[in-house]
DNA sequence: TACAATGTTTTAAG
DNA sequence: CCTTAAAACATTGT
């Protein structure tokens, strides 16, 4: 489920909590949201207080003074929430941090999410590597543009899923990009006008801003002139005002692509 | 029942 | 080393 504005809530979920004295640690060792890491790694953790907690476009990173930094992503249907401080892990909350107060529970029926630990009070190198944000300063117009020229043969959609260029873009974000842009999905970037690259560089920052401010403070609900709330519904219809046409779905490089065949057409330009 | 779900990683080929 | 494409991963809900 999770992309930047719904990880940035997420973040904030388990914010509520810092400061607090990690008294246990609960969890499921067996579980695939720990491969590559030693479930036991984490034994540090008891006993730690939490002291950050950061969002990078899909990631998470939360600090624990004394300890060290434990990582999560919450994959496709990972989720962080708050609970009481006898909350009984069930089968699908594979991670349970207790303090005396409450339960920072990290959850993941279909475990495509992950969880790490690194030792340490400076925060490991996999988080000071990763890509710019793409509301950050360094993420401007020529290196987007940049991005565009060197995957001339990614259709657009696949290539803002790329997370190693756009992180905290998912596939809803993507949609509405595109679909805001008026640039269908399967268009490749060398067929762009430099206006039109302009524009989608424009848009993406700002889909990352409304999203971030719409969802991330309480998990508001999308407006209804975004297409977020048409994408899946049968019988979807454009939400712009004078197009009402009904919305186009199909398969691309594995994802669900929703588009506008009125608003977003592969030829125009 | 069968398919699809807001994601990444691995593997392979060019 | 770089780009591109497809399959695999695991569970639940329609």
């Amino acid at each position: 489920m999770p992309e930047l504005a719904e990880v940035e809530f997420y973040r904030r979920v388990w914010a509520v909590g810092l400061g607090d004295v990690v008294t246990s640690i609960d969890l499921h060792p067996q579980a695939r949201v720990f491969r590559g890491t030693e479930p036991d790694s984490l034994r540090p953790l008891a006993g730690s207080t939490f002291s950050s907690a950061l969002a990078h476009g899909k990631q998470l990173l939360f600090g624990f003074q004394g300890a060290g930094w434990l990582g999560v992503h919450l994959g496709m249907s990972g989720a962080l929430s708050i609970a009481p401080p006898e909350h009984l892990a069930d089968r699908h909350d594979h991670l349970v941090l207790r303090t005396g107060t409450q339960s920072l529970v990290f959850r993941d029926p279909r475990m495509f999410g992950r969880v790490r630990f690194d030792l340490g009070s400076e925060p490991p190198e996999w988080w000071t590597s990763q890509p710019a944000q793409v509301l950050s300063q360094a993420f401007n117009r020529k290196r987007f543009a940049q991005f565009l020229e060197r995957r001339q043969g990614t259709p657009l959609k696949a290539l803002l899923l790329d997370q190693s260029l756009f992180p905290g873009i998912g596939n809803w974000m993507a949609d509405e990009i595109l679909w805001r842009a008026r640039l269908h999905p399967a268009k490749l970037p060398n067929q762009l006008s430099k206006c039109e690259t302009s524009r989608l560089w424009r848009i993406t920052r700002e889909v990352a801003r409304d999203a971030l401010r719409v969802i991330a403070p309480d998990w508001g609900e999308a407006p209804d002139d975004w297409l977020f709330n048409h994408r899946w519904k049968a019988g979807g219809i454009c939400p712009r005002p004078h197009c009402r046409c009904p919305l186009a779905r199909a398969e691309l490089r594995g994802r669900t692509s929703c588009w506008c065949p009125q608003c977003q057409d592969l030829a125009s330009s």
